[in-house]
DNA sequence: TTAAGTTAATCAAACGATTGACCTAATTAA
DNA sequence: TTAATTAGGTCAATCGTTTGATTAACTTAA
């Protein structure tokens, strides 16, 4: 009875979607072990960027990864398991920018040592290197897109995020805002500004189609990408209240001609 | 046949969740016809604004509105269809704010008309007043929410939300920062200070999590409410490049309305 | 032999939607 | 005036899919 089944079902073959490499059956060699979980880890990281895990179904996981429907209840125990296991991964692949981060503000803050004008300077530099990265191909868009989907439809994983991701990171951006300000780290007005600051950028990704849209552009490319440049780091001057008379505004701004 | 099945459904009586005031059946009188209609619309806006379509299922939604499953079908066509009209309800219920809004920033320029210093005032008295509406009861927070998950997860719906709700909106604060900058309405600079404006008082919603988890709170009341009032004032002012000189404390602002 | 992993088939539950029976105010016809 | 009809709406039951998860058979390195 099942015999004839399998054989009928195993002769069926209906659609396999897009051409994928056939995972190989048995048991793995030594080095490469577990490939599919690494493979259900990628495409994981990428739908759950851009849908929530209630949004997004095993079988398109299973699908984008390239693998079969159970591999997810065999590697993570299920989807929300596999959920919690890409924040895990994504964090971990942030580690080495988010490291390069916060030693770039530790270097400014140690560079330039309490002088306002050269803090102001060097934060402006920073601005730009920062979108100057931000464009790049390499750039994991999507895996801090997956984190900041976390914080705003926080899950279990969101304590984890805040963690060993936002507070690093936030900690660094509130002692170069208390230098900034001549307040105490610890002042709660502080924190608060160092999060205003880092809004100024995020609020770009976040609220992407609503700027586009205001800003009749279609992307952030050339053009537009300078007139975001120009005003988030005025903008974040402004905010820490440093000078901003470096290199930009020739135009009508600290003269009022009219 | 039949009968007997539904003689038997009839008796059977499973649970039927909150007690709700039972439906009437039978075409209701002239005066409240519609009536599950409205009360679909309100438990779509409560439901919508925190799931996202995809999340709310119909039979949440006939639960919540205290109406029966079909009746989604029957007012609206389908599950979308009745996502988009909560839209629709959520700009038409905030059209009198939003009006009051524009134009008490509207007032606002013409009262102070270019003085800068009158003008900070001004903006920082504005600030406190938004604050306390926004701490009211009867604050359509709920509603306004719905809108922001249309504009981070745009459907069908968002154009209509841009142009009715976000354009008129962001045109009046384009136009107080373009006063404020001295510069002209047109420059995307300034539109996009607007946008960076709003993001300040936004953010405290949109990564309300963030914001709580780094401060340690648990909500925004009481002294913690002074606390963001306190920052976004100064925050917006500098945006603008408007003098803070006011005493942030124990200052009444001339407009006590609300 | 066992350990590690893949695969198609299958399951119960939940999903969005539809149906036909039912109910009553309003309208029309006699 | 009253009886029939229609308009507007509710309701339980049901349909076909999709969902997350499980299973048993299969495959190969260790």
């Amino acid at each position: 009875m099942k015999d004839i089944k399998k054989l009928a079902a195993a002769t069926a073959s209906v659609d396999d979607g897009p051409a994928m490499p056939a995972m190989r059956r048995g048991r793995p060699p030594k080095g490469n072990a577990a490939e599919g979980r690494k493979k259900l880890l990628v495409a994981a990281i990428t739908l759950f960027s851009e849908q929530g895990p209630d949004s997004v179904s095993t079988r398109q996981l299973a699908q984008a990864a390239g693998v079969n429907l159970s591999a997810i209840t065999y590697h993570f125990g299920g989807k929300d398991a596999l959920y919690e296991a890409a924040i895990r991964q994504a964090i971990d692949d942030l580690a080495p920018r988010r490291q390069m981060l916060i030693n770039y503000l530790e270097t400014i803050l140690r560079e330039t040592d309490g002088d306002q004008k050269a803090l102001a300077k060097a934060i402006g530099s920073f601005v730009k290197a920062f979108f100057a990265v931000l464009v790049k191909d390499d750039f994991p868009l999507t895996t801090i897109r997956l984190l900041m989907r976390e914080l705003h439809h926080p899950t279990t994983a969101f304590s984890q995020v805040i963690d060993q991701h936002i507070d690093p990171v936030q900690d660094a951006i509130a002692r170069l805002a208390a230098v900034a300000t001549n307040c105490d780290v610890s002042d709660p007005q502080v924190r608060l500004l160092g999060l205003s600051v880092t809004s100024q950028i995020f609020m770009l990704g976040i609220m992407r189609p609503v700027v586009l849209s205001r800003m009749g552009w279609s992307d952030y490319s050339a053009d537009n990408a300078n007139t975001v440049i120009k005003l988030t780091t005025t903008s974040i001057l402004r905010l820490l209240g440093l000078p901003e008379n470096i290199d930009r505004f020739e135009d009508n701004d600290e003269l009022s001609e009219s």
